[in-house]
DNA sequence: ATTGAACATTGAAACGATTGAATAAGGCCG
DNA sequence: CGGCCTTATTCAATCGTTTCAATGTTCAAT
């Protein structure tokens, strides 16, 4: 009488066992079990508890016995044995170039709320920012037949080997923060061009005109885009950009470099005695980096020089000061990133045509304690 | 002459659709193709390419010939089919209490990478600090046939449930950061005394004595014996703890309140007069709150003020003052979770006997900018 | 009366792998 | 030379669903 765990060391070498998997009500009770029970046949059953097309001819009473005896013995279907039959996982790859990076729980959270409401179930893979991981698991998210990827793609590189594979294969996939070159792989942005504009012109309103940046590297997609809206502001504003005052921070595989980066150039701007009454980073962390060499060398933030940067991750309001950035709809981005290859999953099941979409989400400028207003300063022009 | 999808969406209803499907290598290759396709039964193909006991009978030439073959059509063996048979999911649910809690992001890092060496996949799951999602989420995962289940239960409640299910159903689980009452189920947990025991020394070797303490939430398993841990620190050193300097945060929902209720009590605790030259918080999170609080009094921090928190969340050495705290080996916990999982698989599927186990981790003291020695004052004792 | 829908249910064939039992051929022994 | 072990491979059942095609009903319409 022995259940579950208690009675497995007998099954050594040559006793004679006692069969106790028989037991209490261990085993799995399968659909046959259902229809044994309810008196109707396993297909009668299937086509019930689905609510399958035929379900329309099936007697209300067969109906609610049926779900009365499935509920009764605790049934819950087997997902392997149903998606070997319908070719439908009913999971999603969902891929992390680096889940390290703040940037990405957001993200997850809304890519993970959106699933649930489908009833989709969430496969998670982090690349550590390596191209063999990547692949691997990749292998991995197709061994397990996800019926989708998304693949948030925070920081660095990206793998063409992705387009062919899926494309291939049928699967649905969208990116966030990155777009794919080609025509296969759908995306969800931050405007990011809007987003400079938007940090730009708020320092600009506060009456700044003398603003170091601190540009992102030139491997990110987003790094390029938010210069522009910087430039394109600064252009339609007439406010100048001394070169000596820009940086750039250099490739890195690591998400939060982006922290001792802000450090490090910041004290070299500095230490260049060029005077800045604020200062624009690339990210959040690169602007916590800035604050803290800021601060170490003196200089009061907001006080003497204000600094703004962009995503509000979520340590951004813990910080101090708290930070002004442009915030990134992140979990809405990954909500948007589960409706588009959700959309993609029923076309394919539909056998509708369908095709690909690039997103561009709206950033919004949130004002907390890291900037203010420029002090008149008798050298300002 | 159709094989599997292929002529599908002749079905529509009366339309000539034209069959755009059958294209490329579009078609899933099974086991059956790579068998027809080498010359030998699907049954050789198995026991070689999963290097199964009968495969040592096999001649060297057949193995190497299947192995060429499979690589060539770019086999991938269906995960689900698989399972059918075998009764192995390859997957573990990962169930967390509340994600955006920063706690967790490291520990689930830990997870992720253990589970990737064994080539286990791992199911995100996120309760929301709800209940019912909870259960949800639960029911989903045994759905999907997970082999084991890990809990992250960082934050608030628990469910009986839980233990009562997966013991019946023989699922191995792991809690990470709580224990479940009676014996089914192992757990992971930080020596909360230790690490109580570790920030009050570190103060008090610094020589503050009077020192001021946010202790957490009742309902949080943690809160107790941290707090045990600082008092008996406190007796063996001699150190008096002032009741009028104790206050107790709330028991809250939210895992990010902690920072709230930090500048909250903080403020409260300034009002109240009494003198302390340190703060001890329950978390990361609370100091944070805390030094915010401080640093708007106008009370500088670590100069008028030491602080310390515990967990040692990734932002802990981003805050600016950069945070003094006990850390918790997050990632490790992870990493130990799974092994301790994997080894209940193993033991089950070698119908071997085994048992749980309860692991206390030792915290480490992070020594950062936001303490320093307490200045001599003359009214000190 | 016969037909033919609409209704209600079921048999049985997949789905793609795994695996215990079976087959077959060679080699060795007494 | 018949039996038996070893080597090499295959048969066929099975896992738990889904779903197409088939089988009876019932009942209104010809």
């Amino acid at each position: 009488m022995h259940i579950g765990g208690s009675g497995q060391m007998m099954m050594q070498s040559e006793n004679p066992v006692l069969v106790k998997r028989h037991s209490g009500k261990n085993q799995t009770i399968t659909m046959r079990d259902v229809a044994n029970s309810s008196g109707f046949s396993p297909a009668t059953v299937s086509i019930v508890l689905n609510n399958a097309p035929l379900a329309r001819y099936i007697a209300p009473t067969t109906k609610k016995r049926i779900e009365e005896v499935a509920k009764k013995l605790g049934y819950r279907p087997n997902a392997m044995a149903r998606f070997l039959r319908s070719k439908r996982s009913h999971s999603v790859g969902v891929m992390f170039f680096d889940i390290t990076d703040p940037f990405c729980t957001p993200v997850l959270r809304g890519i993970e709320n959106a699933l649930y409401q489908s009833s989709y179930v969430p496969i998670f893979a982090d690349a550590h920012n390596q191209r063999n991981r990547f692949e691997r698991y990749l292998e991995m998210l197709l061994e397990h037949h996800v019926e989708a990827l998304i693949v948030v793609a925070n920081w660095l590189f990206v793998d063409i080997q992705l387009v062919a594979d899926l494309s291939k294969r049928n699967i649905t996939a969208a990116t966030i923060g990155w777009e794919m070159p080609g025509n296969d792989v759908s995306s969800v942005m931050v405007d990011n061009e809007a987003g400079g504009r938007l940090a730009l012109e708020h320092l600009h309103h506060l009456g700044h005109r003398k603003i170091a940046f601190i540009r992102g590297p030139k491997m990110l997609i987003d790094s390029a885009p938010r210069w522009k809206g910087i430039l394109k502001l600064a252009h339609s504003s007439g406010l100048e950009i001394d070169p000596a005052l820009v940086l750039q921070l250099p490739d890195s595989f690591d998400p939060n470099s982006g922290f001792e980066g802000g450090y490090r150039f910041t004290e070299e701007l500095l230490q260049r005695k060029k005077r800045f009454t604020a200062l624009m980073a690339f990210d959040d962390l690169t602007a916590l980096g800035a604050i803290r060499a800021l601060t170490k060398a003196g200089v009061k933030v907001p006080e003497n020089c204000s600094v703004v940067g962009f995503d509000d991750v979520p340590l951004s309001s813990l910080s101090a000061p708290s930070l002004t950035t442009v915030r990134q709809p992140l979990e809405a981005m990954g909500n948007l990133a589960v409706n588009i290859v959700m959309e993609g999953v029923n076309a394919g099941l539909e056998k509708r045509d369908w095709s690909i979409s690039r997103h561009k989400m709206n950033p919004e400028l949130v004002i907390r304690d890291s900037t203010q207003a420029a002090v008149l300063s008798s050298s300002d022009d």
